[in-house]
DNA sequence: TTGCAAATTTTGTCTATACATTAATAACGA
DNA sequence: TCGTTATTAATGTATAGACAAAATTTGCAA
């Protein structure tokens, strides 16, 4: 009896909620019986409950008991880890070359940059994603000079600049957009493709609070990587 | 004082260390001090805690501390609802066209069949989502016949399958594969593009415990959608 | 210095109890 | 019958204390 009482009950109806054999909709016992059947106080079933309802595998209605949930969101977990990381833990070397860097006024036909400078300037650094020297990926971001004064000063020619904003900037709140286009003829020349081979796009915007930080657009070659996304409806334990 | 103080702990040190002013590996007071800052029983200050723990803000280590957790894995939420909720929500008309359906042997030369059927028949459902009349996605849909045999009787006349899928059959586990391809002749017939036209192929496999249930291979044109994922490192409270 | 053992600090779990909050249901009056 | 009010069953929050577990620090010995 190592395990800790509380996580038995939670691993316990987990187990069956993602099983099946607790459908959604299915009503939990009440806490006094499951203190009774565990043989334990009431809180440490609150505790035990509390967190699967956290995970979004319960929900808890006062007055009317504990049910299982319905996966309606169908929300999942992505990973998107750093691509150096990504590409290094498949065993290849990993290299970033840097194409571009300007600081600039954020250019007035496209809304979008001048909201994320908000009045002040951009820093815009181009550069090309490669796995043992192959072409991988093609990023361009915008940052806003202003959110982040010390990207103007930092060194990219052995970092990335996505890992370095990763460590130096926290973020509060991300959106991205994932799409196919076809590679012009700029960006087919820079991943030694044809003009109109069908690449994934992933554009992301990260914010702090109010103040847009950066605008990233990534645009894979797209036989040469997917996006993978495992994920199930439970919780680390 | 309406809020519980449990939430305002929870909510307060959210807030600091998602605006940066905690920034990761900063230590949290300990227990002790924060009861007596909040006046509180430490059980208190422990749940409150545990669920940023749980959220994985913070990470707790027993006798070192608390400290703001590393935004390392860079996970986020992408919610993929269901097409037809998405279409409605923007206030377009919404159809499903069943193209094909039958129920056949897995094929021999493609083991994600095989694995799938895992010694069964399969069941694949060919169909098109419209909205407004315009061509939205391909989906082809193969479902392995013995882990859900009510799925070759269901009917998909005004159902699509995926709907009817997530509301009768709970799964434990999936993997999404996302990639951009170029669309094949047939495909770009159905679509009314031109063949070659960059697509978004989302590709999902969905597992209860160790027998598969179903692969869904959706095909996207790529101006008329793309995924968006809005996310943030919080929980809902 | 190195290595191991003991002490201490901090979080983890648990109890038994109390009162608050919410919402389904029952009781009641127009 | 209908709408309103009271009851009550369930979860939510909170307390004060106790012991367990783990990891850092300290101290002692080889």
């Amino acid at each position: 009896m190592k395990i800790p009482l509380q996580e038995r009950i939670r691993s316990d109806f987990e187990g069956r909620i993602l099983s099946g054999e607790l459908a959604p909709g299915a009503r939990l016992p009440i806490e006094q019986e499951l203190m009774v059947a565990y043989g334990c106080s009431r809180m440490t079933v609150n505790k035990a409950l509390s967190a699967l309802a956290q995970a979004g595998l319960i929900d808890r209605r006062k007055r009317a008991g504990t049910f299982v949930a319905r996966p309606k969101v169908h929300s999942m977990v992505l990973d998107v880890p750093d691509l150096a990381a990504q590409v290094r833990g498949r065993g290849q070397s990993y290299r970033y070359v840097l194409l571009r860097r300007a600081r600039r006024r954020p250019d007035p036909e496209r809304p979008a940059e001048g909201a994320l400078a908000g009045g002040g300037d951009l820093v815009e650094v181009d550069g090309l994603h490669e796995a043992d020297g192959v072409p991988l990926a093609i990023e361009r971001r915008l940052v806003s000079a202003d959110a982040v004064p010390a990207y103007a000063e930092a060194d990219f020619l052995h970092e990335s600049p996505g890992s370095w904003l990763l460590q130096h900037v926290p973020w509060t709140e991300a959106e991205n957009r994932i799409s196919a286009v076809g590679a012009s003829v700029s960006e087919a020349d820079h991943l030694k493709v044809v003009p109109g081979t069908p690449c994934l796009c992933v554009e992301r915007r990260t914010w702090r609070g109010a103040e847009g930080i950066t605008n990233v657009r990534l645009l894979f070659v797209g036989e040469a990587y997917d996006l993978i996304a495992r994920f199930g409806p439970s919780q680390p334990g």
